[in-house]
DNA sequence: CGGCATCCGTGACGATACTG
DNA sequence: CAGTATCGTCACGGATGCCG
């Protein structure tokens, strides 16, 4: 087998592109920073991607330190993968991707897929330092840790314990948040954004 | 001709995938980030690129409003390429990848390329505010604008004008400082970089 | 049923040759 | 100089099958 396709280039955004360059690599760890998944939910929340593909990706990330493989204890059996300290470093990367990506998102079309976790990066930068905050779309709810150094960066579903904030709101408000064209602020005042929780960020919305 | 194959996935990162996501497009956003070029300087700075891709990519770039050709006037009558402001708010991230990559860039491989204005990158993010800084390195000279707004943010060869400092090193020194494991300022009192100009920067280094 | 491996058709890629 | 044309190879996407 020759070795994997590489750019052969002394530079670091080059070999940056190396690993995480190829097709769903990067889609896999914004996947993963929800939390550990399994094989088949991984197929399910990145649609489009083949069974093979998957896999072969998944092993590579495995040999190149960005996920690992964890057997759960029986029962259960199943086996999860995780990201590593350093996968997680790629989270600055995810932003700035999604950063930019904002100006290109527009409107959701007829064939594009929507989980909810997918909005967590883009209010994980609004959000930074408030806490563990459950957010609730249409699309679903999840929760983020805004501003933890380590862990899940965000997960699917309710927070595990109760959250500094609760915030209900759509995904066309969600955008113009992340996008900068709405502040935070003038979307509750706009009732655009229902806020619960008793954290110090919930509180100070509900001020206004 | 079918629809270029995207993630259709409503989520930023997705998108911006689906416009940067390809092979060679980030790294010949990184080159012109080095100011304009011509189609055979791309094609000399990218080794491995063949020239059907790099066209492709130069059009599909062009379509999607991150470069634009422009044809000088004669005498000389070649066409260049440049970026445009939208494909230059990329640079955070090429820095985050960059920044990311450092710790995968190891020693230089027998078959890795080198330029010298790939390690513009990395020092921009050091030297943020400094003004015009010229480096040399053993592979060539390039200088870049630390913390201007618009214009090319780096270009090979020699500064313009004269510039706010002048920094001699090598690249062992540079991905030294770009990761952080050496400051700046450790690396002059080392002599490990010798500091030219007149700017302030130059002469605070000179000052230890 | 979850976690892949295999097969196959299509498209993307890389190298070379060629052209306005 | 700046690409286009051609072609072999490989990666990808979809479906199906296997095996615990």
């Amino acid at each position: 087998m020759p070795p994997r396709r590489r750019y052969d280039q002394y530079c670091s955004v080059a070999r940056a592109l190396d690993l995480v360059g190829d097709r769903w690599t990067l889609l896999i760890v914004r996947e993963l920073l929800a939390g550990a998944r399994r094989y088949t939910d991984l197929h399910a929340d990145l649609p489009g991607v083949s069974t093979d593909v998957l896999a072969s990706r998944l092993r590579d990330m495995e040999r190149d330190g960005l996920v690992t493989r964890r057997r759960l204890p029986p029962p259960g059996a199943v086996s999860v993968y995780e990201v590593t300290p350093r996968g997680r470093e790629l989270l600055p990367v995810l932003q700035a991707l999604g950063a930019w990506g904002e100006a290109a998102l527009g409107e959701r079309g007829p064939t594009d897929a929507v989980r909810a976790h997918w909005f967590a990066l883009p209010l994980l930068r609004l959000l930074d330092g408030e806490g563990l905050v459950e957010v609730h779309l249409e699309e679903g709810l999840f929760h983020l840790y805004a501003g933890s150094a380590q862990g899940p960066v965000c997960g699917d579903g309710p927070a595990p314990v109760e959250p500094d904030a609760r915030l209900v709101l759509d995904t066309a408000t969600c955008t113009a948040l992340s996008r900068g064209e709405l502040a935070l602020a003038d979307a509750v005042r706009a009732g655009r954004v229902e806020v619960g929780g008793e954290g110090a960020l919930a509180k100070a919305l509900r001020e206004l």
